[in-house]
DNA sequence: TCTGGGGTCCTAGGACCC
DNA sequence: TCTGGGGTCCTAGGACCC
């Protein structure tokens, strides 16, 4: 079997930790410059209805009643979260994959003589007791199963948290009561397609015949189908593989039409991106840039533009990205537009201890060893110090591009002076 | 006025290789 | 009149996840 342990409302949850008065309200947090709703309590979903994705200015009059508060997104505290509630499962159960922010999968084989439904309560009760945050544990033969049971303790089995699918009769009873744009590896488009068909709910999935499924939906449709037939198809992965591109790009606090501001935003993306590159010790080869105005823009004054830049020697030195990546938004950009964001992907990643050289310039071996130390040494002192203890002019200093968050809460758990507060109160 | 960001995987079709 | 076959790589687009 596999456990499913996923928090409730993540972000939601993990705010209130820290801000107690903000418990029992509705509430959300919002997207990057404070956009839209991206994690709402109970009560914000239940009683004002309030939707994933709302935009921010339609909410705004239910915060003026004080019917709801909210939170610009803060993923330093989500993440330490995250650390330490993962800690916490991996001692009942050490076979542990951490999926996703707030989700983590476990095998299970070594709890064949367990009651699961057991071990399970007492693990939800001690992360809940331990960091605060109200989790729930599914428990199936395969991830996607996994996955099924979470989301069915999450519905209805708010007072328990936990949900264990073992006999057939379990599951299929499951089945029947999971819509079909409810399953994983559903997303809305194939959910429309196979309502058409008569397909209502996952039990209805996987009455199709295989090879049907596989026509419709290729290859990953079939793999969920099976896996909702208890055979395993997605494995579990213990060690995170390597990213194979890294892209970086934000909305501005407000619109940009000058090509200088948002030069100094690309180079700071680029450094972002660098920095994440060389630690998981690659060097890419491409770098693709792109600018936009806002897709709800009037269509006369839509623009998009984007160009990818071939880069001779695979490299992870900032400085040489940041010169490609500039010199392609110089090429890209027109006056006039009202541009929205930025970005930058950097593709084409390799070991960095695989690099091929160019047929045409001398690699200098000792030069290139001085160079990843002194890029070692700042990207140390940036983590011991603070994020832009040393940077790059290019990034600039005043940062007036920079993205909304006007309601952010403190570090609380990473600022050694926050920790500090909190340990006194 | 204001509407997120960072990923992965798969397929089809074109260009190109020998 | 008749004009191969097997393969790789790249890109664009579509779908999904959180």
């Amino acid at each position: 079997m596999l456990a499913l342990i996923d928090s409730n409302n993540f972000y939601v949850s993990a705010e209130r930790v820290f801000q107690p008065e903000l418990q029992g309200k509705a509430g959300c947090v919002l997207s990057n410059n404070d956009g839209c709703a991206i994690s709402r309590s109970n009560e914000a979903k239940e009683t004002l209805g309030i939707k994933m994705g709302t935009p921010y200015f339609e909410m705004r009059e239910l915060q003026q009643s004080g019917d709801l508060w909210w939170r610009s997104s803060n993923y330093t505290l989500y993440q330490d979260m995250m650390r330490r509630i993962t800690a916490i499962v991996r001692r009942t159960f050490p076979d542990q994959e951490i999926y996703s922010i707030d989700e983590c999968f476990c095998d299970l084989q070594g709890f064949k003589y367990h009651d699961l439904q057991q071990l399970a309560l007492e693990l939800r009760a001690k992360i809940l007791q331990y960091t605060g945050v109200p989790v729930c544990i599914g428990i199936g033969a395969t991830k996607t199963l996994a996955k099924v049971a979470n989301k069915l303790a999450k519905k209805h089995h708010k007072e328990t948290g936990v949900y264990v699918m073992e006999t057939p009769e379990q599951v299929e009873a499951a089945l029947k009561l999971t819509e079909i744009d409810d399953v994983w590896g559903i997303g809305p488009r194939y959910a429309i397609k196979l309502i058409r068909k008569g397909v209502y709910n996952a039990y209805d999935f996987t009455r199709l015949p295989e090879d049907f499924v596989l026509k419709l939906m290729t290859i990953q449709g079939r793999r969920t189908y099976l896996e909702l037939h208890g055979q395993r198809c997605i494995p579990m992965e213990y060690d995170r593989p390597d990213k194979e591109g890294i892209s970086t790009a934000r909305s501005f606090g407000v619109m940009e039409t000058e090509l200088a501001p948002m030069e100094e935003a690309l180079a700071t993306y680029v450094a972002n991106a660098a920095l994440k590159l060389r630690a998981q010790r690659s060097v890419c080869s491409r770098i693709f840039v792109f600018c936009h105005t806002s897709r709800f823009a009037v269509v006369e004054n839509l623009y998009s533009a984007g160009l990818d830049v071939k880069i001779d020697v695979p490299t992870n030195d900032t400085a040489v990205l940041i010169k490609a990546a500039l010199g392609a938004l110089r090429k890209i950009y027109v006056k006039g537009p009202r541009y929205q964001k930025v970005g930058i992907e950097l593709r084409d990643l390799r070991s960095a201890s695989q690099v091929q050289a160019s047929l045409f310039e001398q690699v200098d071996t000792a030069k290139t060893a001085k160079l990843q130390k002194a890029l070692k040494v700042i990207d140390q002192l940036n983590q011991n110090y603070g994020k832009d203890t040393i940077r790059y002019a290019a990034m600039g200093f005043e940062k007036k591009w920079f993205m909304k968050q006007e309601f952010l809460s403190r570090r609380f758990t990473t600022r050694l002076e926050e920790v500090i507060v909190v340990q006194a109160k």
